[in-house]
DNA sequence: CTGGATCCCAGCCGATACTG
DNA sequence: CAGTATCGGCTGGGATCCAG
């Protein structure tokens, strides 16, 4: 039953930390790190340290509230570190800890996998679509 | 018989999909993906192909209708594959196709990761909340 | 068993106004 | 500049019933 090719993930598997159980606190973290925004601003966090509307101008769409929103969970979770100065106009760094590079990463390595695949999955949703509509 | 699907497309090849651009097709991608089911559900499917309740009981917490939207929008995004056999009673599996492979191969990498971190996530929280309090 | 249709509520999220 | 506070619409998402 054992797939060579599977990660050493099995269903028996006694991680303490399981995604797949409904109250694991994992599951938390992984929807701030790629709900919407959550991806969109580790991501662009991972280029360069950003200030607030810097941040705001590179994730296109992000409202204030939900950009300050983001980061207080992602700075609670520890993957976003705030550096403000508290001078006059104020200015506050937003930057990436350790681990929150790690999981922007990764999470680059997804978005760029998709990106690039879009071509495809365009068509499929062509394919998908026009047989929905004959039906 | 099919229509050459001619990618002339490719004039545009110059970085074509940006997701962090606001209008940009590969941002919806990425959130039924990485969505809240979206992400358990194809990293249960890369385990193995499952029936509907199946899938149903692995992710934990997911009510029909959620899975079924779901499923509806990983299968025209291209990368679940429906097998249904209209026997009685009927039995329907789903699979990755080797798009959504990929895509689930980078997305169990990040899981994976996530919850082998959540113990210095749950400290930065601790650490967070007791700041905030005092404040 | 597989899921569609419907009702309905909570919360997400944007817009706006305000504070330091 | 860097946010917070508040209001309100929209939709995500659960519960339930029902059809094939």
């Amino acid at each position: 039953m054992d797939q060579s090719t599977a990660p050493e993930t099995s269903a028996t598997d006694d991680l303490p930390f399981d995604v797949f159980s409904k109250q694991c606190p994992s599951r938390g973290l992984l929807e701030h790190a790629t709900g919407r925004w959550g991806a969109l601003t580790l991501g662009a966090l991972y280029e360069e340290s950003l200030r607030f509307n810097a941040l705001r101008r590179r994730v296109d769409g992000v409202s204030e509230k939900m950009l300050s929103q983001t980061l207080h969970a992602l700075e609670r979770d520890g993957l976003v570190h705030r550096e403000a100065q508290l001078t006059n106009p104020p200015r506050v760094d937003y930057e990436l800890t350790p681990l929150g590079r790690e999981v922007a990463e990764r999470l680059l390595g997804l978005i760029h996998f998709v990106e690039g695949r879009m071509p495809e999955v365009l068509e499929a949703r062509a394919r998908y679509d026009a047989r929905e509509t004959r039906a």
